[in-house]
DNA sequence: CGAACGGTTGACAAGGGTCAAGTTCGGTGG
DNA sequence: CCACCGAACTTGACCCTTGTCAACCGTTCG
């Protein structure tokens, strides 16, 4: 950082907009909450002293920790974005915070419409990411099958490739395995017992979901995180694609493995 | 994206940005590697067709699949601001991607550095996920746990927070657990076989890593994605901190208390 | 002094890994 | 058209890691 001051990185109007920010540090105690899951995201924070965790409660009565922030780490990046938090923070000792509103973070990005949406993009994944680590830390091998089924699906219906509760997964039983963190073997198994609870059929590559709502209930699925669009719900590969389309050329192949 | 076209939210500049970028797609075949981990890293890609996922090789032979990408994902914005890959990508299908440089993202940021460092800085704090959820994938509990200590080790003495191979920390056992997937008497047992191994003393919530580098060992940690300085290595929040620190009390105890 | 809390230890059970022996299916070659 | 092969999947037996429950201990705090 003064790293960044020293090499003169910042332009004038990132000066201006330092200057212009009304910085307050607040005082927060031992244990305080600085906001909780599903509540309004607004603001941001930079912790100067102290402590703090991220983390989302489950139904099952358990918690996942997410993040640990530690003095200098910035809390809040992971909402941008989004209308509601997706995960609660709290601090663990007592400590010192310095808040920003996203609506300055906003400004800050200043001009781009498409820099906004780059973050927000990168933001979204990292949704994906945690919901994935809650399922690995906090659920059993059938609760991870089906809620990664289940997000795979949500994925696909937004863009389309659904049909009849019905779509087509290349993956390989290890793939899957290596994705949830279990073996083939097993993955095999939960798949059995999925389909014995008449969840999930498969045939070949072939999944169908007879009843996606009761597997979004089974396993707890917020689907905000992948639907929720943005203000500036881009994804600039859409630009791309269109700007692309146009002018189609089969490429050049490079490596391969296996 | 579209919706970002339709709503006029591109400014001028973003379309002379969109309508610069040479863009050219690029087919790929099924299992087809777009880049290995520990590479360079210069540049991200739409995913127009097929499915793709990025994944880290583990010493102990098995591998986590990270994240996987279906048409329309973006693949690469979790390198962004690192020297080196973090991950693997590979194609699980055949397809068709588009790339971009790195460099094309930062004119994109154009003007401002904060805006790039707050990118780095989610981004960062987005590796630190991706390295837990490849502990909690693969890793039984002692590994957990060392490479959570060990973390955390690098993180304080980056803030100058550890003396002598030594930290407080002020985390109960439960919530280690919280963080690591375990139950608070597993965590309990595994301290206990970290101490006979001679690889962690603890009195309280003071931690000594008697021999970090043996630590470091034991659970292949590679510190440069908490090291790496970046281009911009910022930290917006030391900015803050500077703003701040002027017109506000000492307050420079760093932390800590119960 | 006595709760209450966090940590430790032991006994037991369960979820999941590993190994090994099938099975199915798509592809290849005769 | 059929025999064969390999890859992916299935199933069973067995064992190890971890969760659960419970009793116990040490500190801290009222």
């Amino acid at each position: 950082m003064r790293g960044l001051v020293r090499q003169g990185a910042l332009t004038p109007e990132d000066k201006a907009l330092l200057l212009g920010l009304e910085l307050e540090t607040r005082r927060v105690s031992a244990s305080e909450v600085l906001w909780y899951e599903d509540t309004d995201a607004d603001l941001f924070c930079v912790l100067k002293e102290g402590w703090a965790y991220s983390y989302r409660h489950l139904e099952n009565g358990s918690k996942q920790i997410l993040k640990l922030y530690l003095p200098g780490d910035i809390i809040g990046l992971r909402d941008f974005g989004f209308s509601r938090r997706l995960a609660g923070v709290a601090m663990i000792n007592e400590g010192v915070v310095c808040p920003f509103s996203y609506q300055q973070l906003l400004e800050l990005f200043g001009r781009s419409a498409l820099a906004v949406g780059l973050m927000a993009t990168a933001v979204r994944q990292q949704a994906l990411l945690t919901e994935r680590l809650v399922y690995l830390g906090r659920h059993d091998a059938q609760e991870r099958l089906a809620h990664f089924l289940y997000e795979l699906y949500l994925r696909l219906k937004r863009i389309g490739a659904v049909e009849d509760n019905s779509f087509l997964m290349p993956l390989s039983q290890e793939q899957i395995g290596d994705a949830l963190g279990l073996s083939p073997v097993h993955v095999s198994r939960t798949f059995s017992m999925l389909r014995d609870d008449g969840l999930v059929t498969r045939d070949r590559q072939q999944i169908t979901l007879p009843d996606p709502e009761a597997l979004a209930q089974l396993v707890e699925f917020d689907d905000n995180y992948i639907n929720e669009s943005l203000p500036t719900d881009l994804s600039v590969l859409s630009i791309a694609s269109l700007a692309v389309d146009n002018r189609k050329e089969p490429g050049v192949h490079s490596t391969v493995d296996k």
